[in-house]
DNA sequence: CTCGTTTATGACAACGATGTCTTAAATGCT
DNA sequence: AGCATTTAAGACATCGTTGTCATAAACGAG
């Protein structure tokens, strides 16, 4: 037995040094699964077993493959498995959102995620608005074969997407969507309750004229947000005004505009509640530039704490939402969802810090 | 000879209803090349050469096949490509840079490039300290047979993967490297002088004491900075301070412990020059929590020009750098360079704002 | 001891494009 | 008109895996 092992692992041992002095003359021709079964001593159907985590090998057998394919640091081709298999080991992430430090931590949530389940992620940049975009999608997903999608806000609410996707039968998951909840699988925090949660913690500090202003109008949750605002006032039992409501963009350009309007008012606010931090950083910057002083003549909260929110003077009361944590939900969902519908709610904190205060 | 045509297109049209008609019926199958001949009533080899617009096709073949290809709504399996030809249109970017605005913009910029070549971008984040670096790059290689690649600092300056590359002649193209200009193609900024414009500027202003904030050690350019400080103060008669130096790491909480030092000195600088806005916006916070006010009191610089720059209070001084051009660049180089060295440098400028101000 | 079942492995086709080679038609030149 | 060259299109092998099927050995039950 001992001596047959032996002479079995020096036959192998030749094998590779062939292999070696073969690609030191013919120049670099790619590893292959067959170089990987020819130095291993079996069937390239054994190796791809291996590589598969299948059953039916035997753990001896499973053990000079994976030497082998150590031995010539074999990375298998994934066009190869991809258009052989039924797999192709990719998934995309599908995002139009103009705040660099979100998209930041929703790449790094999915990447994380896709990087334990050896999966590659394929980051794909869209216009919400563009009329050729279900057919980018559906040309994305012929030319990749991806094996399932992660739709970012707000490329989770648009409808052709959604139907491109549906006809297709390919799996995704929806992060914080803004329509048709039960639909689809998706992940999410609750966006009013958020908003109503910071509302009633401005209200509670004695403000009550707060300004509001919206997000971007693609997102379905700057109307979630505008809904907790509301919610919040009415069960204050403040009347809701029209004109401490600005629309806005995410950005922090359209928060300055926004803020500016604001406090041009006779009656101007003693607090504005921006809906996200780009946004409230435009406030605290006009602020500042009026000699306002925050928190003290003025409160100022965000949403999301990118940041951005502790890198402003003073730091960003704000929303905290799990962005990072959202995004690796939706890719654990992806995987482990196997087709089935599931869904799964993060919690949001109201994060206390300097850019609010007691209305004095 | 209309009779001819007729008698073909009405062939061709019974054979896309048949086309359309199976796939009602059978499911989904995928789209391939073979539908599309069989539509156009070519060969597959035929639509092979109108997709990868090669000569030798009749223009009427041509537009027939483009025809065909718009209504079956064809996109050609990347994966298919990939195996059979030489090419993956695929490219990585590799980057490891934790300040979300500027890989972002780097992001963004490849990405724009990318999409008007008709290739797909890999965006591969990576620890430059991770001994296994050079074998995970192999491996994506292997993997993916990317076309080239995009290396953005540091990941410019890993020895072990800059021989990796060199060993597997693959074309590559660096951004803002910080050694070997001349051994690879590149894309740059000069980092020197734009730390001397902007330290030039603090001089200029009247200021004398004048503290740095080093940037990350990992990345070449933080040297290259602290080498322009030191050039500006040297040509303008100024000694060297060590003390007025402190490191840092390129983000916020850096930033902030760095302006604490620094501000504690019994003789305090006038003026602080940031290796980056994110640091910067820490010494903004220092100020403002020591009630010392910017830029009367305190001049601060930062260095970038992120959108985090004007996002701050005051707007930060800082230098910009063309990033997104940057990366934009490096993809064309990549694309048109075929396999030559070539190195593009792109203009800096200083961004002057309200962060700076004379010395009183 | 025999027979069905599980375990273990290999042979071979298939995936969907491109590369190479072949062939036929059209064109240019004497 | 005749021949070389260019243009145009197809047949078929190929890329490197996985899926399917076949087959042999080991195992368990009666």
């Amino acid at each position: 037995m001992a001596r047959v092992r032996k002479t079995r692992d020096a036959l192998r041992s030749r094998a590779l040094q062939r292999y070696n002095r073969c690609e030191g003359v013919v120049g670099k021709m790619r590893t292959t699964i067959k170089d990987v079964s020819r130095v291993a001593g079996v069937s390239i159907k054994t190796v791809s077993r291996v590589l598969n985590k299948e059953r039916y090998v035997k753990d001896e057998t499973r053990r000079r493959v994976e030497e082998a394919v150590a031995a010539l640091s074999f990375s298998p081709s994934l066009a190869a498995r991809t258009l052989g298999g039924r797999r192709s080991f990719q998934i995309a992430l599908i995002y139009d959102n103009h705040s660099p430090f979100y998209i930041h931590q929703i790449q790094e949530g999915v990447w994380a995620r896709c990087r334990e389940a050896g999966v590659r992620m394929l980051a794909q940049p869209a216009d919400v608005a563009s009329p050729t975009l279900a057919a980018e999608v559906g040309g994305l997903i012929d030319e990749t074969h991806v094996d399932g999608i992660i739709l970012s806000s707000p490329v989770t609410d648009s409808a052709v997407v959604l139907a491109e996707l549906e006809r297709r039968g390919i799996p995704f998951v929806r992060i914080s969507p803004g329509t048709n909840h039960a639909m689809t699988s998706s992940v999410f925090m609750d966006d009013a309750q958020a908003a109503d949660d910071m509302t009633t913690h401005l209200i509670n500090d004695g403000h009550r004229r707060i300004g509001f202003i919206v997000g971007h109008p693609n997102h379905m949750a700057s109307d979630q947000r505008l809904f907790g605002y509301r919610r919040a006032l009415d069960r204050a039992g403040i009347a809701f005004e029209p004109d401490l409501v600005r629309p806005g963009l995410f950005d922090f350009a359209s928060g300055t505009a926004a803020a500016e309007s604001l406090l041009d008012l006779p009656n101007r606010p003693t607090a504005i509640f921006a809906s996200n931090d780009d946004m409230a950083a435009g406030v605290l910057a006009v602020a500042h530039r009026r000699d306002i002083a925050v928190p003290d003549e003025l409160s100022v909260a965000g949403f999301d704490d990118t940041e951005l929110a502790s890198a402003v003077w003073p730091p960003l009361t704000t929303i905290r939402q799990p962005t990072r944590d959202l995004a690796y939900s939706a890719a654990a969902l992806l995987f482990e969802g196997e087709g089935t519908l599931a869904h799964r709610r993060l919690q949001h904190a109201l994060i206390v810090r300097g850019s609010t205060a007691k209305r004095r």
